[in-house]
RNA sequence: GUGGAUGUAGCUCAAUGGUAGAGCCCCGGUUUGUGGUACCGGUGGUUGUGGGUUCGAGUCCCAUCAUCCACCCCA
């Protein structure tokens, strides 16, 4: 390369080692999630900029300055979708599905977010969400949780904390807000720079502070959970009765806090402690309100996201594939028939490399770096004969067989 | 957006301010029908980029870009 070209900070390339980690968990997830009855939809990467600006809230950092959103050739305002719920709805109301019941999704793709890279955050990452419109729990809450913990203990991934929180509703939040608020105040000169500036934007988000003189401060903070109307506090009783039922273990957080505008209710997270300060794997939420807001008639909804690179961290990327077969062809005159020997035997389902003819030597050697568990030798002397030398890579014994024979000794 | 650490061969890393090196990998040979071991040889670098200081910079200074980690935020 004369000059250096790079993919774009934070946006990386998926290769065959990573990428083989990240098919094994899509495939874990599409078994699990269809098991629950859900289906797949593929949702576009680029959506109108007002959808995200109406659904996530302009306040917040995603849309405030995260999106890639621009201005197309014929003057409409589109961007890289940050997030699949937004879409999803979108999507759902385009449809006309409002009045067909209950909708089970999920979905699996890139999503864009210009933040600083760092563990477990990049720019262009990858997420499986859930969504499913048209229930209003707090059995489904129970169920997608359900759902959610099959997945992931599906995937082998065990020591994950599910911790869980209500937000309340457009009925108590206001209320506990306000109170909040108020307490904040009491002890604004306690807490620190960042903590002010989040009473204005997202006052929630001070409970959730790291430092340690704010979270002294704020020992007698008011909590949601503690102010929840009669309803919200009854969906939230149901919903832990329902976890406890089926024996799915939970911490309640009163500080969990979810990023988004549109979630109430239910939140919950699964989180590690082995990723860093990216420790959240998997969370979402109830989100009963954002069907309407986005023209729709009153629906609730709850779903989550996944995020696949996060997984695939917590986990061992599967071994490649060795090949049955490394076909070694000498001889010019059998290059031919050896190639037609190689796709006989992809014909049959094997896997198969042609080591490319040339010298002995140098194919064995690719075979051998290939880990092929046999090596077929293809020559002139075989050729006339129609017979391969398979030879097992491992014990180094070698005997000559015929097509039939040794489709036979592999079954 | 803020802070810290780090950028030398494809990879992992050396090189008191004085001729840019090693191991691994890759290619070839010792063996023109036999791999993994061994030996021999070979390809490969404007030291991330651009300035500056100096007789002389991989090394010191500034800027910039990228990566990693943390803040912020979030999957």
């Amino acid at each position: 390369m004369a000059k250096k070209l790079r993919s774009i900070r934070g946006i990386h390339d998926g290769l065959p080692d990573q990428v083989r980690g990240f098919q094994h968990i899509e495939q874990v997830a599409r078994a699990v999630f269809e098991r629950y009855a859900f289906s797949e939809v593929r949702l576009p990467v680029l959506e109108p900029t007002e959808l995200f600006v109406r659904s996530i809230g302009s306040a917040t950092d995603i849309v405030s300055k995260e999106m890639y959103a621009f201005v197309d050739q014929g003057g409409d305002h589109i961007c890289l979708r940050p997030e699949g719920t937004a879409g999803a709805v979108r999507a759902y109301l385009q449809a006309g599905l409002t009045r067909s019941g209950a909708q089970r999704w999920y979905y699996m793709g890139p999503m864009f977010r210009r933040e600083r890279p760092q563990k477990g955050r990049l720019r262009q990452f990858q997420q499986i969400g859930l969504e499913w419109f048209g229930v209003a729990g707090p059995v489904e809450d129970v169920e997608l949780l359900a759902l959610a913990t099959a997945f992931l203990k599906a995937l082998g991934l065990d020591g994950l904390r599910l911790e869980l929180n209500s937000l309340g509703c457009e009925q108590c939040r206001p209320a506990y807000r306000a109170l909040l608020v108020d307490f904040l105040k009491g002890i604004a000169g306690d807490l620190c720079e960042t903590c002010h500036e989040r009473m204005d934007k997202n006052p929630m988000r001070v409970l959730d502070c790291k430092d340690e003189h704010c979270q002294h401060a704020l020992r007698d903070a008011p909590e949601m959970i503690g102010h929840l109307c009669a309803a919200c506090a009854n969906h939230f009783e149901r919903l832990r009765q329902g976890l406890d039922a089926l024996g799915l273990s939970y911490e309640v957080n009163p500080r969990i806090v979810r990023g988004l505008d549109y979630y109430n209710r239910t939140a919950f997270e699964f989180v590690t402690d082995r990723l860093g300060a990216q420790g959240t794997v998997l969370a979402g939420g109830r989100y009963d309100g954002l069907i309407e807001e986005l023209g729709g008639p009153a629906t609730p909804a709850i779903g989550f996201a996944a995020g696949v690179e996060r997984l695939a961290m917590l986990l061992e990327s599967p071994e490649p594939r060795r090949p049955d077969f490394a076909v070694v062809s000498l001889g010019e005159q059998a290059l031919v028939w050896s190639l037609e020997q190689a796709d006989w035997l992809r014909a049959q389902g094997f896997v198969v490399v042609h080591c490319g003819g040339g010298g002995a030597k140098r194919q064995f050697k690719l075979a051998d770096r290939e880990h092929a568990r046999y090596t077929l030798v293809i020559g002139e002397e075989e050729m006339q004969r129609g017979v391969f030398t398979l030879k097992d890579m491992e014990t180094g014994e070698q005997r000559t067989v015929t097509g039939q024979e040794l489709v036979a000794s592999m079954q």
